[in-house]
DNA sequence: GATGAATGAGCATTCATTCAT
DNA sequence: GATGAATGAATGCTCATTCAT
């Protein structure tokens, strides 16, 4: 069952084979649930041969993380263009944030939830993962208030933590956004846009943030 | 060790050490990690009481994230005073959120980390407590918006984002301010009033929402 | 098979019946080959049982080599009367150490040949135990001389030398006569004996040492 | 590691050095806790060709026997003039074996500990080489018991217990003098033949055996 | 001649759970 | 009301062994 069962491959496409195997069940049923049995299973293969490409269940979760991971940091980066103003960053940003995490909702919950439940090990690991998504959030509040030509005083602590509930409620929406049927990425991204940027307190007002005219329809 | 072994107390007693005990360890080691035997250790009491009292595992960690998740909406709750203005509200509110979940980090790691991670059974339990939040916020945006004339043709889903968005982001801000020592509940409630109401088009340009006058020092 | 399943018995009753079995498996299997899982069913209980009251399968075994290496110290020094003459307490603990190894052959293939054949841990139980026989021996041939007036300038090194000879020549006798059928451990002692004492160069002479009279029969 | 690797050399070649990584192991983890891999690793070979020369890790491992039994019986006959009296043969039969010992601690390890500890398939083929020894210290004995014109009344069973006796407290000394920095195999030998030849008694009376004047300096 | 790829079978260990007292 | 004694069922991991190339 899962991987139709062909004999003999190059240990590359073994490995990632097991590695999508095992994203798909540590993400549905937990690290400690997840069993190698079942993994190796739905990998198609047998158990020795997972021990023998990825040593330990411990590892292969960390290859896990790691996999996944640069994959979503690689498509953020992806989708935006440096040289843009800085709500444009964001937006292209949140957008291949939602974008992706939709796409690969196992991946993501390794990520977001599975590997924060457990100790030091794969926390750290998420973590410094995690970090990169905060920086360039912080980067890019920067960047707007030197645009806005707005005194640098802001404390690093009040930025980082801006970006932290930047970051976090951009988590919050991508799960809200898989779990309910009709949010599109898109909708997710201005939603969030209009949070962050406008706030309650300009939408209320009636003035909220307004999407950039776009060319390609991604 | 953990509670002291007094003997024959009656049950009520009984079963919140019980809790207490569980709620510890489900927050520290997750869920499958923790074991009946420690929580039963740390309870002071033999495993067939825990069983006699409290059923099985994930009835013990059912009851777990039915106190935690009844506490901490009492405590937000309690808070609050609905005749205060939206803003007020929604500062208060916050500032009950970050101190319970500063108080209780075990119980904020059963409810936010640990029950989120394993099958219907729990994720459903604490959806429903999280949805408490959540209307709770969404109804706050609802007052926002009629305070502020606004034609009520905001989407319910729109709004639903919003909420999910500020409660997403809430919940990071509480794990971050719990990680990085320094960070007060006041400080942290400060910071995502400032991101959610002002936005931070507004911040950069130098109109941050401010906070009421205070009159306790809680 | 093995104990009769009688339930519910004192832990120190159940303990010994585990460690008989794990002395019959250890003994005959040698440590590597010896499975749990037979322990466990020649026991007459279940594997976790095993592993509540004896922890883990290297703690099972050095429970075994610690129970057998007492018992066998034990029922020699209760064989030897310290008041005696040097020859006389010589037979004494060679009948008693032969007499005791016959009847208890795999508690010693526990001691002589499995527990010296794996690392440290086990290798420095059984050191320890075998140590003693030897110092016993020792101080046997330390008093021969000086009943001897034997001038005290054997050289400690030359005297262990000796003591090592002498009970490696008794493992290895008593492993000879547990395998031919009709030697006794009375006979193992006198040949034994008789090549110690005497020497085959007195042997050879027509010399022999000569057997003390006995009175009891043991 | 280990063996240089090599490629595409003879059968026989790459069969010793599988041998040797082979004794090796076995001879310092023993029998079950060496693995295939590790030999294979350490003798740079792959796994399926260790299969392919030698079979199975029980044949593999009694290749061992017979190989390291064979070295050293072919050392201890070639230490011996068959011409010479019985004390000076067994004076150089002994320093051959204890220098052989002393020159292969693995094989010796192999030989004496870890493939006693195993059933049947092991066990005899170290007991049809340990018969080789006994047989030759037997008719030593007989030898001696000719010269000193002793009646040959000595009951074989007698004979064959001394001569057991005297294997066990050489492989004893071997062990021992292996174990113990300083002692070299003539130390060794002095002291067993001593031991052996003029016994514990005469030793206490001063009339040690006294070895004969030697030629070379082996 | 030599090996990378692959597995069936087994083992030590742990855990949630239940009787009998 | 409370517990010591006991277990069925997994689980992570390893190993000897074999193909297909």
């Amino acid at each position: 069952m899962g991987a139709v069962k062909t004999k003999r491959m190059p240990r590359a496409v073994r490995e990632q084979q097991m590695l999508d195997a095992a994203v798909q069940t540590f993400g549905q049923r937990g690290y400690m649930a997840a069993s190698m049995d079942e993994i190796a299973e739905l990998a198609g293969v047998s158990k020795p041969l997972v021990y023998l490409y990825l040593n330990s269940k411990e590892d292969l979760f960390t290859a896990c993380i790691r996999r996944e991971g640069q994959a979503l940091t690689e498509a953020v980066r992806a989708g935006v263009d440096t040289a843009s103003p800085a709500d444009r960053q964001l937006w292209d940003g949140l957008r291949a944030f939602f974008s992706h995490t939709a796409r690969h909702p196992d991946g993501w919950s390794v990520l977001h939830l599975q590997a924060r439940t457990h100790g030091e090990p794969f926390a750290a690991e998420v973590a410094a993962m995690r970090a990169e998504l905060v920086a360039f959030v912080t980067e890019l509040i920067a960047v707007a208030a030197r645009e806005a030509h707005r005194d640098p005083d802001l404390a690093d602590r009040e930025v980082a933590g801006l970006a932290e509930a930047l970051v976090g409620a951009a988590e919050s929406l991508a799960a809200w956004s898989n779990a309910t049927p009709g949010i599109t990425a898109k909708q997710a991204a201005a939603t969030l846009m209009n949070f962050a940027w406008a706030g309650l307190g300009n939408l209320m007002e009636g003035r909220p943030w307004s999407p950039p005219a776009e060319i390609e329809g991604r």
